[in-house]
DNA sequence: TTGATTTCCTACCATAAAGGTAGTAAAATA
DNA sequence: TATTTTACTACCTTTATGGTAGGAAATCAA
């Protein structure tokens, strides 16, 4: 039971444009990639899926770079990890796309549901600008 | 961020003991196989790791099988998933044996923290009696 | 004491996911 | 035109998942 390094790494990113984002200037990959310590390339193939949503504003280029679309507070957690880490899950019973024929009497979903319901109540509820640097 | 079938069909067979707590005999994997449609060899794989905790009775041969050692409200979810599952940590960085060098000035850490501790809080609070048949 | 039953134990294996690397095209700017 | 940076595609190694197979050892009933 764990997140990846895609949903982790894919926070450390916004986090780091949240933290810059009153300066409202473009960040570029390179420089992500050697404050925290994480494979340039890697941090590009992350991208991809966090770029294809509608939260960041990209520019190639010299001086191009990623920022936020929105303000910090705008991104729920929740939202961020579906993005880049995928499917969210607990179990794949309670996906619809691998629905369990068994679900209708099964004890154990009951359990499944609770616990990805204080999952969903706890990321659903926080944003980035609950982790930001103060 | 997901359970396994490990930890999903280790709940399945410890709660299919738990309901069958009451009349004191030894069940067969064999029975549980069928019953819930899961290969028998499979089964007695994660046997294995549940059994060698203490929370279970077993006996070979004919008349053998397995049973709870103690009452179903004695088992939290919580250690009979540390046992089948293995490692809960939803991140690498909060696991002792993998910390992360960069832990003491990371700012997501707190939010993997808050999320542990809500799993961590949902699954010490639910026992087996949680979740039998009534 | 033999046969059936059931747990116990070890080894193996196919597929998918994780965690990347490499190379290049396209855009933007100086 | 050269440099920078994103955008895109393909590939690769290692680990984990989700099993299967075969047999040994214990237990009980006939």
């Amino acid at each position: 039971m764990r997140i990846t390094t895609k949903g982790r790494y894919g926070l450390v990113i916004m986090l780091y444009l949240a933290n810059h984002y009153k300066n409202d200037e473009y960040i570029t990959l390179k420089e992500i990639s050697e404050s925290e310590n994480i494979s340039l390339k890697y941090l590009e193939k992350i991208m991809i899926s966090l770029n294809k949503s509608d939260f960041l504003k990209s520019l190639r280029g010299s001086d191009g770079g990623y920022k936020l679309a929105y303000e910090p507070k705008n991104y729920t957690i929740k939202e961020i990890l579906n993005v880049s880490e995928g499917n969210l899950d607990i179990v794949t019973c309670l996906n619809s796309e691998h629905e369990c024929p068994k679900k209708d009497n099964c004890s154990s979903i009951k359990l499944w549901k609770g616990l990805n319901d204080v999952i969903d109540d706890y990321l659903s509820n926080k944003t980035l600008a609950d982790f930001m640097e103060e």
